[in-house]
DNA sequence: TATGAATGAGAGTTCATTCAT
DNA sequence: GATGAATGAACTCTCATTCAT
């Protein structure tokens, strides 16, 4: 009967969009507000602190990537593809919302501490499929956990050389690449 | 006979340490002085603000970082021995002081913006060296950023592992591994 | 067959109630739409302010009870009547409607500024009873504002006691005790 | 050898004065300041909150008035004289300094919640002096908390008629004929 | 008539910075 | 050089009030 809820998407765009810019810290509410055309106090009928929101768009749309990822790990048989379909995951992701990207992978360092153990990351996911290709023989790494590290690492810098500038192609032009050159890594290890 | 550690060197390592464990917008002049045993103001004896101090010390260690590796990649002659080379400096720098490591590292992103195009990174040096063995035909990539993303990517991974606390070995026994996997890599691009 | 309860007088008393609660000025509107079933701009249909609701309240329940007051005065003839009977009139409303009473008479600072002089109040009434005691000579006051001061402090105080737990009984049970020793004293004046 | 302290002082009695005028919750930080010339920041330099201000000055006050009252009685044998000399510091400290009178004894109110059991005030002082007097067969009540309360009511009420501007004459003159009264009605009791 | 989403002024508080000592 | 008291701009957050529905 009263009005309908209109500014609450745009806040937490906004923000999103503010806070890959300045940095969580660096954000005030008044730059959100302007940013979603919208009055600093209205921040504060959907979040209880500019922290909150911060951490609520992290964990919802880190939450929604990982069942992604999930989902297409489970359509492929082999390690390789497996790999694969995170990787273009990844890139998928990148492309179509590079803002969005940036704030969850760019800002791990920042919730790191506030992820209870609990919590899985992409990591966690490589490190996953990585044991499950060791027992499967399909892969022969001793030692998983740093497979997933220079692995991940190699994946993910390719976005921030993007974020950085230092590329600018499609990465869908670099999957496979990436891809055969984690899986020669994988071999050898 | 040791000359007495000036204030000023104390409040930088000071510095340095808050500024990795709370980031530097949270940490505050007073956090520093209570680290350092010294009254806020002193700090002001000797950089203009946070700000200058917080940048100082990244670009002014950053800058000695980058000395070491290009000294290390001179003594080198072949592109292999280059890469390990700097893997074993960004493997002992981590070692050696993993605080000053996680400052360069992780804030990277932060001080990106101030960056003026022509400063010199790791990253940058890579890519030369990577260039380089495309040169002398060690090396056959057809997209020497790419390349170094990947490697970089790589390399230093597995210290934010080892930071976040996902590996516990030294780090000294990845080396080998890490640059053997990377040059594979190269080998195929 | 009752009329419904209207809007207005459900959050008439609930912002007494939350009022004698939290103060006036720590009650928020929200509080008061929340303990009325309301929504928190229905107040403004029949308030310009909260501060007009607050006001509006002590000054028409005040009138109420004045009323109250003087029609029991009038009743009696004597003076050490009158006395009990408004004693009879403090006491009963006390304990019919404890919240009300808090408000009016534990706010009275809080509203003395606003009260016009024109605004009667029980001390003006006790001071006219004495008055009217005194020029009957039932009473030999020599200051009838100084005599209405320990009459009004020596009745009231015992129910701030209750307000406050220190007395537990029926204030019923101290009427004819305060009225003797209020006539005492004002016999030795 | 840094700045003497200079502002805490004038910033408390500032505070006091303003929460006179305008009750706590009534008075901003902007207020305190202004009077007592002082930036705003200042005062958390002393207090952690505008609310720790404020109890810091009941509390701390309460418990010098208190250890004054006490000493008072002491001195005192019988009950009607240490209810004298009680009232005689009630009168002195209200001529020697209202505002402080006035926030102590108006703001009681406010701060009864945050009473814990063990705090004790001037009412606990008198219901001890009247238990005295009744052990000691001076004084004959049944009921040494309804005593108190006709007796602190009629002490305290003649001082808020002077705050609120109904009597305008030194207190002094009425520390005789308030005692009597109370005295008269403790040997009816 | 009632709702509650939105507003924005203004509050309390923090903290980088200055400067008298 | 060093101190830390004082400053005040800027921040986060609250809440009385408005108004589209």
């Amino acid at each position: 009967m009263a009005r309908p809820i209109e500014k609450r998407d745009t806040i937490v765009r906004s923000a999103l969009e503010v806070f890959v810019e300045k940095g969580v810290d660096g954000t005030t509410i008044q730059d959100i507000a302007n940013h979603a055309n919208a009055a600093g106090g209205t921040l504060y009928r959907y979040f209880r602190s500019k922290e909150e929101l911060a951490q609520s768009i992290f964990f919802e749309n880190l939450s929604l990537f990982m069942s992604e990822l999930k989902k297409a790990i489970l359509k492929e048989k082999h390690t390789k593809q497996k790999l694969y379909a995170m990787v273009d995951k990844f890139y998928n992701f990148f492309e179509n919302d590079k803002v969005l990207y940036s704030y969850l992978l760019l800002s791990e360092h920042n919730f790191a501490k506030k992820m209870t153990k609990n919590y899985q990351t992409p990591v966690d996911l490589i490190i996953e499929v990585i044991n499950n290709g060791v027992a499967k023989k399909e892969i022969f790494s001793k030692d998983s956990v740093f497979a997933a590290a220079f692995v991940y690492g190699a994946v993910v810098r390719i976005t921030y050389f993007k974020i950085y500038g230092r590329i600018h192609e499609d990465l869908s032009i670099y999957k496979n690449r990436v891809v055969e050159g984690c899986w020669a890594f994988l071999q050898n290890e």
